[in-house]
DNA sequence: AAAATAAAAGAGTTTTTTGTCTTTTATTAT
DNA sequence: ATAATAAAAGACAAAAAACTCTTTTATTTT
């Protein structure tokens, strides 16, 4: 579905933001270590969150990554889902055709029109806000139990 | 969704079934050239349906791949992927947990169960012998227009 | 100004996926 | 039996994705 890449970056934005709420600002050890993601990887892709202006980063000491409340609302999940994966999830064919479309169909393409447009909904109507606060709130995790420390 | 393999593998099979109900097996080179895919990386794949039942193929002089009707007809997606890409599409987790469920669910979680559901349900209600005979049919395509000959 | 902190940048490496080439095995027609 | 045909098998090779290491730049505190 997702590359490793992008799951990566939701599960840092999520992270980010989660503790932005509580006005904790949070560096990339602290980051990597509750997504359970190798340091210097995440590293590179917050830097491209960052140039993509979806999460903000403050060098030197005291500083980290944050997201301001209002950015938070404003965010969905397509849009980091976009900033590292492009829109191939958005409008690529199942079968990998280069110009399926509805006049040229793959003999998946009506069957998976419906799928892709699900995903893409979701995607667009799903904002950081609410998956931080899902998590802060302690209804969701970003680590599998066996995955703790 | 599906790797580069398994979209190879839905692409041939449709392919030598819409040819076997035409009553014509099919050789290596000439499913690859209507699939548009290489040739040698097809035939690797093509050992893994056979192996899993999923094709018939015949060694020698005018040998081939064929798909019996009946087999066709009792063959489903889900049974393709499974064999190449294994159930990893059906099962895994969105943000990739390795135990996400309902119990400690990721913050994607509810909203990817009904996604993977749709999904699963869609490969397992779609057989072999629709997508071929919609291929027959000229309603369906194989290749993109500009992949073409 | 100097030391400490923390992200950015750049140049790698490793692993996985995708793909090729050559040899072998099975089948069929002559 | 022999030659021809076509898939199977196995050992490689290339490309992409995932990941690391080192140096640089920016910021802040002393």
């Amino acid at each position: 579905m997702f590359s490793k890449t992008c799951e990566y970056a939701i599960k840092a934005s999520i992270y980010i933001a989660s503790q932005s709420l509580e006005n904790k600002r949070v560096g990339i050890k602290e980051i990597a270590h509750e997504i359970s993601s190798p340091e210097a990887f995440t590293a590179k892709i917050l830097q491209v969150l960052s140039k993509n202006h979806l999460v903000d980063s403050i060098k030197g000491p005291n500083g980290g990554f944050e997201i301001q409340p209002e950015k938070m609302r404003s965010t969905n999940l397509s849009a980091i889902v976009k900033a590292v994966d492009g829109d191939n999830i958005f409008i690529s064919c199942g079968l990998g055709l280069k110009n399926c479309s509805a006049k040229n169909p793959c003999p998946l393409h009506n069957q998976f029109a419906k799928i892709r447009n699900d995903i893409t909904k979701l995607l667009e109507s799903t904002s950081l806000e609410e998956l931080a606060t899902g998590l802060t709130s302690g209804l969701t995790f970003l680590t599998s139990i066996q995955n703790q420390a």
